[in-house]
DNA sequence: ATATAGATCTCGTCA
DNA sequence: TGACGAGGTCTATAT
């Protein structure tokens, strides 16, 4: 593709906000939080409507380098054609040797996607069926932004024990361990009580983790995150029947 | 365009192993780890020559839905026409009510990205600069799995007293903390001692997370992570001369 | 395969 | 604005 098309294509997605894509053969230095050289190569790059950037390699699901919107954008051609962009404190050079193809368009989408199966709609599920955590236990609170720091799900036993519920939608490790540590700790110095019960609800917990969860006198209970839409894809394009 | 068209373009490029842009007007749906639905809309969608699969909304830097390398991909058209896909355990129904534009490239690119400024650098910088934690320390390992957990600079000081060092190359947190805590005690616990000294270095820490390392006897030391290539962007495009 | 921790993490939310 | 924690986190590395 010509420098001088090229140039125009740019311009004009930029000025009427749309979103630009174009395959090319670069060389880009980045520099702001890191510093970064990602020697010569064809890639994928994307400006889109909010003018943040993002440079695919063929592979790979995430970008190697890009930007946050608001980058302002400046396409040089003094030297070759370069590609210098800024978003912050953070800045991108790509010096950009060919331009195979490049495609504009206004994409339309006021959108928000709704997700189901979250920490949070693991800790209402816990808060609405307390006896997933033990017969006796009484939930008082949940998602709490409290003094003592953010507790998925608070509650007591039947003994009159103060329970700390923490949820993870995937296997606890050894750093959620300690994130529930810290809570039931804060909770027994800010109370001035002891023997606050702590409780790790995940679907799996690793040995090192499940070690240290019973060093301190904590347990783990098996909760599988819940999904609400599961019959979409159960039936259609399920594990069964997909291919 | 035309629903033949694009499908004779979609089977060449996946064929052919190219990368695979194109706009469309799309409602989605996602099944996996969690469940998600995402009413019509205009996206951009890529899919890689690895078979990854991006779609993006015209704002924001993050993909709205994605499936990892690998992916299994089918276009239906029967009844309208629906991009299928799956990776592993994760499906994504993409029904596309219209494609505005699409384009098809071989990208050649076997560049990986060399990265500077990483806390793997800051380790090393503070293994070769040991000053920098204080006059006496004496560093013996570096980013070391150890028994007692990963640990970014070890060793001891003028007293013969243990010094565990953890590095982050961002403002230090409550949870960043506890991680320092966990190595000292597992040293202590495994060598059967007493007085292990922590130390966090990073360029700056919370107010609670420094509150929590002074309550451990544990010290913060400021420390900025290296960036070698500076040089690049202060002289050509840095904060003052870039536009 | 699982476990562990970093990331130019990003993103939301709340003080 | 900073702090804190989740994320369909992802990715790299070691066991």
């Amino acid at each position: 593709m010509e420098k001088h098309d090229f140039r125009e294509l740019f311009d004009r997605a930029l000025a009427s906000h749309q979103v630009f894509v174009f395959f090319c053969n670069c060389e880009i230095r980045y520099s702001g939080r890191a510093e970064a050289y990602l020697p010569r190569g064809d890639r994928l790059i994307i400006i889109k409507e909010d003018q943040s950037l993002l440079v695919h390699q063929p592979v790979n699901g995430n970008p190697v380098n890009y930007l946050k919107p608001g980058a302002e954008l400046r396409l040089e051609a003094e030297d070759g054609l370069v590609l210098r962009a800024r978003s912050g404190k953070d800045f991108l050079d790509v010096r950009l040797f060919r331009v195979y193809d490049a495609m504009a368009g206004k994409l339309e989408d006021g959108q928000k996607q709704v997700l189901q199966g979250n920490e949070r709609d693991m800790s209402d599920m816990i808060k609405d069926n307390p006896e997933l955590i033990s017969p006796d236990f009484i939930p008082l609170s949940r998602e709490e932004h409290t003094k003592f720091g953010f507790i998925d799900v608070f509650g007591h036993d039947g003994a009159g024990n103060l329970v700390v519920v923490e949820c993870k939608r995937y296997t606890a490790s050894l750093a959620c361990v300690t994130q529930l540590r810290r809570y039931v700790e804060k909770i027994e110095e800010l109370k001035g009580v002891r023997g606050v019960k702590g409780v790790m609800a995940s679907p799996a917990i690793s040995a090192n983790a499940l070690a240290m969860l019973e060093q301190w006198g904590f347990r783990h209970v098996a909760v599988q995150p819940p999904k609400r839409l599961e019959r979409h894809n159960k039936g259609q394009s399920g594990l069964q029947g997909f291919f």
